[in-house]
DNA sequence: CAACACAAGAAAAATTATTACACGCAGGCT
DNA sequence: AGCCTGCGTGTAATAATTTTTCTTGTGTTG
């Protein structure tokens, strides 16, 4: 179930002569390759039709069915994202090609989730007497931002920092019953590394939301990791941030669920209040 | 398009016999039905193959293999949110509802916009010799907040505030050539649309993002407008975040293709500063 | 009760994809 | 240089899958 865009762009030129060629071809259009069976795309490409198989199966796919089915569905999320060299401009092309990326970028965040993984994140925090929420740069800082904001309804204690000053700060002070959570995109934080390994200094628990491999992934406890490809476009910072707003909505609920109770309560009160305040529509959102 | 899903369900009961079973048999286990043959998908049933090729042509497909190819297209984001709500609570559960949830968030959203208002919107911002973003609670106040990281780095001179007494006061202060952007999810803040009021007169155009026939909208200069269905479940604030991220990520592209000279010097050096700052290792996102 | 419309299956046919095999070519090794 | 090796390719044979054709059975209607 792997994703067919990268291979078929071939950036890192693993493709060769004939299967270079063929991927244009169905890049360039992606309903004709569809629609075609294989002698046909054969022909278009000017190749035998078992060249045509062995493409498939060297990009991924069990053969030629498997492909056309996999080229389908990525097709249904908007593939006009499949033409990164032509610059889109046109209002309705540049949503089409944000909606896509961010679907696929949650798709992929999917499939690279591990349940067990997450649980036990949730467990921790759960059990935890105060949370840190640490991200910093942009992206980072809306996840932990999010995350004071998703938990702090659930009852729990958090405070969230982007400073990385302050982050280093905290860590130094940090007692026993805090739980740390960090962000990071790249992993590479150098600063946060250094949290994280502060923070194991005081048994702390650490959850980190990364990629996998990274710094920071390897010196959390629990490392929440998403890896997506990295987006070429300078004009867009990646759907990434997409992937990692539906880690912390995940992680959230779980958290919700694990004292379904308690979270009630204080999603009651906090509602209470809202409509109190407001015109009292109590179809209001949680925090509009 | 989508069109095969009604055409499953078969509300009006025109579907008969064999057919309704096939229908049943395909929705409850859609990844079975894309994955087999004609062959298995009949002995399920317990009807013959082409009593399975007839049925694929009654509900609009050229044969099987289109069916197939439909299927998978439908599967990716579609059906699996028209599936009966379930309690969920297991890190699976939670986790695939969270993303069909954001993925259909954004399908919507993707289906609600208007490029010609978001062009309209992106050229007004471009203009702008100063861009105040306002958003309150949580959900608003991330998006008024991505709005401030995504614009700055395009050379935009802006400020976000989610304080609504600050709002209020920043609003009775504007001075022409300030743009105004709102977020609200519900579009019922009283205060906001206070501060919409005070810019009109001002002669400040207003941005909102926010539901289509609300207060907010209405008060807006340029209503941005995106409605989804509320969610019941109050653990969970809804996945119109997705939406208004994806919608902000997409006015801020649009921004900077209005002027992508001006958009790439910006973005260069905050990537540059950021390489520097950082191990050099230049596959960096801008700001983690 | 016959005539008809309709749906279903069996078997044959057609289409489509895959495998087996042989050839050619480039690069490395003796 | 000459030879082996590995890789990619096309042809032809094979396998698989789907569709068509033909036949039978069932239920409805005049």
């Amino acid at each position: 179930m792997m994703d067919l865009y990268p291979a078929l762009v071939d950036e890192d030129r693993r493709l060769s002569g004939h299967d270079r060629k063929l991927a244009q071809i169905v890049l360039d259009d992606v309903d004709f390759a569809i629609r075609s069976t294989i002698g046909e795309l054969a022909a278009r490409a000017e190749v035998s039709p078992p060249t045509v198989t062995r493409f498939c199966r060297r990009i991924g796919c069990a053969g030629f069915s498997d492909f056309k089915l996999q080229l389908a569905r990525m097709n249904y999320v908007g593939l006009r994202y499949l033409r990164p060299e032509v610059p889109t401009t046109s209002a309705a092309e540049v949503a089409e090609d944000i909606v896509a990326k961010a679907q696929n970028a949650l798709f992929q965040l999917h499939q690279q989730l591990d349940p067990v993984v997450l649980d036990r994140a949730a467990q921790v925090l759960r059990a935890a007497d105060f949370i840190l929420a640490f991200g910093s740069g942009g992206n980072s800082s809306m996840i932990s931002h999010e995350l004071h904001n998703r938990l702090f309804r659930l009852g729990c204690r958090i405070h969230s920092s982007n400073d990385r000053s302050m982050d280093l700060m905290l860590s130094a002070a940090v007692t026993p019953g805090t739980v740390t959570v960090v962000s990071s995109m790249t992993g590479l934080d150098a600063d946060l590394v250094r949290c994280l390994d502060l923070m194991r200094q005081q048994k702390v628990p650490t959850i980190a939301l990364t990629q996998s491999g990274s710094p920071v992934a390897l010196a959390a406890d629990i490392p929440i990791t998403i890896d997506l490809p990295e987006g070429r476009n300078i004009f867009r910072p990646t759907s990434t941030r997409y992937a990692f707003l539906a880690a912390v909505d995940i992680l959230a609920n779980l958290v919700a669920y694990a004292d379904r109770q308690r979270a009630t309560v204080f999603l009651r009160r906090i509602k209470e209040e809202l409509v109190r305040s407001r015109d009292g529509d109590d179809r209001q959102l949680l925090g509009d």
